[in-house]
Order: C-alpha cells, then sequence, then structure tokens
DNA sequence: ATAGAAAGTGAGTACTTGCTATCTAACCTC
DNA sequence: GAGGTTAGATAGCAAGTACTCACTTTCTAT
C-alpha cells in the first residue's frame, strides 16, 4: 500500500503513454477549435499534462503539428482502405454506396485535422515543407486503394483522375459543410451529385456484359 | 501652390477611400499571409493607415472580416457571371473549356480569400453565424449562374447537383492546390478529371440530334 | 475666418502566445 | 539501497495580439 495503485510504468512506457495523449489531444484540438485556437496551452489541457512535458518531446509547437499531421495521415489512409476493401464496384448502386461510406470517412475527425494542417501549410512555407513527405505518401496509398478499387477496370489514365475528382469534391464538401447538421436541407442536393459520380464511373467502363 | 495637389477630397470621399484601402489590404493578406495572420497591424500596415483608423470604422478586426467577406463574395460572383457568360455548352470539348475557365476563377485571390474565411468560420460560432448571409446570398446567385448555364438542358433536380459537383471539385482543388505550382506534374490529372466531368455534364443530357 | 464634426495618428493597455529556466518526481543501472 | 538520467511541473519571459484614448489634421457649415 505505499505505491499508488496503477504505477511502475517504464520510461519508454511514460514517454509513450504522454506522446500519445499529447497527438491525440491535438487532434481533438484541431478538430473542435481549428488551427489558430490550438494552442500549446490548449493542447496541454486537454492532453492533461503541463507545458513542460510538451516541449520535452517536440522542440517546438510546428514539430508537434507535424507529428499528429503523420499521426492521422496513416489513420486516414488505413479508414479508406477499410471502407472500401472488398466493396463491390459493378452497378451504380454499388458505386454509390461505396461513395457514400468515403463521404463519412472524409468527414471523420482524423481527416478534418489533416485538413485543417492542409490549410495553415498554405500560408506557412516551413509547415509546407516538413508536410510534404506525408503528402506524397498518402496520396501514393490513396492511389493504391484506388487501384485495388477500380484497377481492373479502368485505364492508367482515367484512375487518377477519377481518384482526383472524388477525392477533391469529397473534401471541397467538408470545407463547405459548416452547418452544425451535416445532413441538413441541401443533403438531397448532395446525395445527388454522388449518384451522378457514381454513374460516371459505372459508365465510364460500361459492363463487357450488358 | 498651397495645397498638395491631390487633396480637397470630401470627408465621404476619405471614409470610402481608406475603408476600400483596408477592404483590399484584408483580401491581400488573407491570401498570402493567412487567417491567422491576418492581424489588425498586418492589415493597417499593408493599407497604409493606422490602427486607429481602422477601429474608426470597424468595431472590431471581426467586423472587418465579415465585411471582407461581403465584399469578395459579390465580387466572386461577378466573376463566375463573366466566366459563363454566353459560353456554348453543347459538346464535352465546350464544356471543358468552360470548368478550365471555372477553375482559373475558383483559383483567384479573391475566392482564395472567400475559403480562408470560411475554414475560420468553422471553428468560430460567431463569424459562421455573421458569414451565413453572406453565404446564402452566394449560393442562390451560383445557381442563378448555373441555370443559365445548363438551365435549359438539366432537370431541377439535377441542376443543384452538377452545380454542387463542379464547385466542390473545384474548391477541394484549390485546397489541396498548394504546391507552388498550381500547374505541376498532376496537372494532367486534374485536366482529365476535369475532362470526365464534362462528359459527365454533356452526357447527363444527351443531345437531342445524334 | 471660425466653431464644430469627422477622420486619422500613434503610444499605451491588458492579455495571450510560444518557449525556457529552474526545480521535483519517477525510473534505470549498479 | 546510491548515483545518474529521464520525465514532468511550475513560474516566468519576450514578443505579439486586439483594442483604446488623448491628440492632431482635415473637411464642413456658418
Amino acid at each position: 500500500m505505499t505505491a499508488s495503485p496503477v504505477q511502475r510504468r517504464t520510461q519508454a512506457q511514460r514517454r509513450e503513454g504522454t506522446i500519445g495523449a499529447l497527438l491525440e489531444a491535438t487532434v481533438a484540438c484541431l478538430t473542435e477549435r481549428g488551427y489558430a485556437a490550438t494552442s500549446t496551452a490548449a493542447v496541454c489541457a486537454e492532453a492533461g499534462v503541463s507545458q513542460g512535458a510538451l516541449f520535452r518531446h517536440f522542440p517546438t509547437r510546428q514539430a508537434l503539428l507535424v507529428a499528429t499531421a503523420e499521426h492521422v495521415a496513416t489513420r486516414n489512409v488505413a479508414a479508406f482502405r477499410l471502407t472500401t476493401e472488398g466493396a463491390a464496384v459493378d452497378t451504380v448502386d454499388e458505386v454509390a454506396d461505396v461513395l457514400a461510406h468515403l463521404r463519412a470517412a472524409v468527414l471523420s475527425p482524423t481527416n478534418q485535422t489533416w485538413r485543417e494542417l492542409l490549410v495553415a501549410a498554405r500560408a506557412d512555407a516551413d509547415l509546407r515543407a516538413a508536410l510534404l513527405p506525408a503528402r506524397e505518401l498518402l496520396q501514393a496509398q490513396m492511389l493504391d486503394v484506388a487501384a485495388d478499387l477500380w484497377g481492373e477496370r479502368l485505364s492508367a489514365d482515367d484512375l487518377p483522375a477519377v481518384l482526383s475528382l472524388v477525392v477533391n469534391m469529397l473534401d471541397g464538401l467538408a470545407f463547405s459543410a459548416l452547418d452544425p447538421d451535416p445532413a441538413a436541407a441541401p443533403g438531397r442536393t448532395v446525395e445527388r451529385a454522388l449518384r451522378l459520380l457514381a454513374e460516371l464511373i459505372v459508365h465510364r467502363y460500361p459492363e463487357e456484359s450488358p
């Protein structure tokens, strides 16, 4: 009874624990407060650690944000892969279904985090450079996922184009979807737009057997 | 020779002059520095006026930003209208041409300003509420422009969906286009994507005369 | 010309920011 | 255990923030 119940962690465990808490806290702050309001103090408060702890593991605020970016990038591509894995994409309905799931994935907090960092990087050359590797990795892996989905039916030219179309449309949607209720009035419009996209994708490669 | 050459402006002219300079300066700061770095000091330096002048005309920083938003919103819809006015949209090539012009318009500084404010509004309830009227006005006017372009050939259901598709795709493109050279390596991909979009739009209403 | 109002100035306010220096608590090696 | 190293807490700093206020300059009405 001399030691408190949850203790005797190894140094590496302690370290990993607070680093993880800081990354998660950064994600939370970014999604619900935005980039500018994600101060080191706010992140520390959310993570339940002191500022000194933060600056022990990350030399600068930007380092924390870059680490967070890499953290969510891998999670995002994993979510995409999960969403599309084994999905049928032969009919318009099936493709529309995939698109609906992709839309939900794009609207997720981790993806919102990624977007927030991308926007911030536009006006910050250092951050932009630091984010470049993660960006290229994510792009390549997204292309892999797309190839798994549509690779056998879309040409090498069309595949990245369709990917760009889908991803950019969903991202644009996420940016302009700042209304409290994401499934608000124009929801029907968005659904219809996604259906048109699905038609485009399916009709791009009409089924061999009519 | 007692008075300097360019003087004797009326008070209204002076007022309008500095307000205009402040709005333009805000646009410049937002596009090249981003929302967070658009401080009142930065705007005043860019506009060449003192902070006191700013706070005479705008009670708060947010008021300045909202005024800027309304300022650019009207300019943006005018640019869109100009871009599409009288354009032919019968063939895939013609629609692709329109989309290319729309893309350029979406990448313009004033549109970038609008986007910057939209993103900031996501994490700021007050700003979001203040931006709502301008947002709805812009949306309605964009729908008008789209109706002028495609109204006779797309159904009332499809029109807003196609508009959403095009605008969101272009916006998403603008967000992720933070590379120095916007017409960089994946430029071909984007062009191909826009062409696919054009095909979708044209094939949505096959010409009556085959 | 002169009084009064509006426009513009710039130093100053209270506060927040990222970050550091100093120190204590927890862990590892012996 | 002791000695040394790492992790974390706390107070504080310089720089920057939005905004204010006493003041001068510029226009307007008489």
